[in-house]
DNA sequence: TTGAAACTCACGGTTTTCAGTGAAAACAAA
DNA sequence: TTTGTTTTCACTGAAAACCGTGAGTTTCAA
């Protein structure tokens, strides 16, 4: 039986890196391998270095070169028996989502408190996963307001449009970029007012912007 | 003359504030007198122990109930012999801007590493201010990037028009609301366009909501 | 292969915006 | 006190957007 689990820690902030290390150093029953500040580099590590059996990889979601999401599919795929938890400032729940369809085991913020940190790690070295609360919740939340909303789906053409219109271009200029007649373009407009429940232009632009279509 | 100083370190992030005192207590000239979470709470610990002196604060600007800027603000004029340092994720040129203003002594990055937070924190115990060479640019950028633009200045009418345009009213429905002449409005309007270099609705619409005047 | 969704086009009528031009009154700063 | 800015209002003609309604074609998945 092992009395003592060997981890990785990947995080691009120093300072966060030092810190963990620091805690979990004091820890008997952990040994810490590898600091990393890129996930390549922890895939390297582990591709090498393949007689050393590592229990648990903490790793931060942003992070240069390969993020979080990355090496979490990448250390599932190929070294399906390691843990994974993820210590990130982030709760967008899109990337929660993500991290957990990559079959992450835990999941807490960089606010938690040392104690559960360390109740973290135990629970998923223990074949548990964990999730903080205030994840689950951003979850939960994610779920249920994509059931509420009827989810709003543009069409290319209608994105394309919508792109042009927020862009300050005028129907006739649209059309003629897109190679259609005036007419298509009024519909588009048309439909896309109505479908995204806005007034005119200012709406359409609003909406455009709001969700980063621009740039 | 002093040994040892004393140091304040607040972050709202416990881990973080965990591996930086973790850091931060190897050093023998450094005494940590208090770790905290929140502004309030490092205001409200120098006021009572005013018999303590405390040389220097470590803080991250985005914290719950006082921020970075307003803790900075705030111990620069009750407590102006105390030299304070910054430490946080964000690179924001405002809100570095905001805290020069504010006279902090200092500002590096969460992914600095240790031995820059240690030159950091001798720079400015030794009387000098310490910014990190990214900081430096960003703050370079922001100047240089405001003499450059002619900065567009609306004055109050001007924003609420244009707000309203922004939320799809027509310019009967503004000229209703804010009792004056549809003509009126139809000036504001023209003007806006011009003096924001846009084209239509569209453009100002996206201006208003990328310059964050909508909430 | 069949039906739904997406893509395309058309037209008439109404409303709104856009562009140009002008100007009076209030107010603050120099 | 003069000058500049802000706020307010007006008119016209052209252009564009908005509204309703309808319909042919293509494309792709069930």
């Amino acid at each position: 039986m092992n009395t003592s689990f060997s981890i990785i820690i990947a995080d691009d902030h120093a300072m966060f890196l030092d810190g963990l290390t620091s805690i979990l150093s004091k820890e008997k029953t952990i040994h810490i391998s590898l600091t990393a500040k890129t996930g390549a580099q922890v895939l390297k590590y582990l591709r090498i270095n393949t007689e050393e059996k590592i229990d648990l990889v903490i790793t931060d979601i942003n992070m240069p070169e390969m993020n979080g999401v990355e090496l979490n599919t990448a250390i599932k795929s190929e070294f399906p028996q390691i843990k994974t938890l993820v210590v990130s400032m982030l709760e967008d729940a899109k990337k929660i989502k993500a991290l957990t369809e990559a079959n992450v085991n835990g999941y807490i913020s960089k606010n938690a408190e040392k104690t559960e940190l360390l109740k973290a790690i135990k629970s998923i070295l223990n074949g548990e996963n964990y999730f903080s609360p205030r994840i689950k919740q951003v979850l939960m939340e994610a779920m249920f307001s994509k059931k509420s909303k009827p989810e709003i789906s543009l069409s290319k053409r209608e994105i394309e449009v919508l792109k042009l219109i927020a862009q300050e271009f005028t129907t006739q200029e649209i059309a003629d970029k897109l190679f259609l007649s005036k007419h298509t373009i009024e519909s588009y407009r048309k439909n896309l007012i109505s479908k995204l429940g806005v007034r005119n232009l200012a709406g359409l632009t609003r909406y455009a912007v709001e969700k980063g279509m621009l740039e």
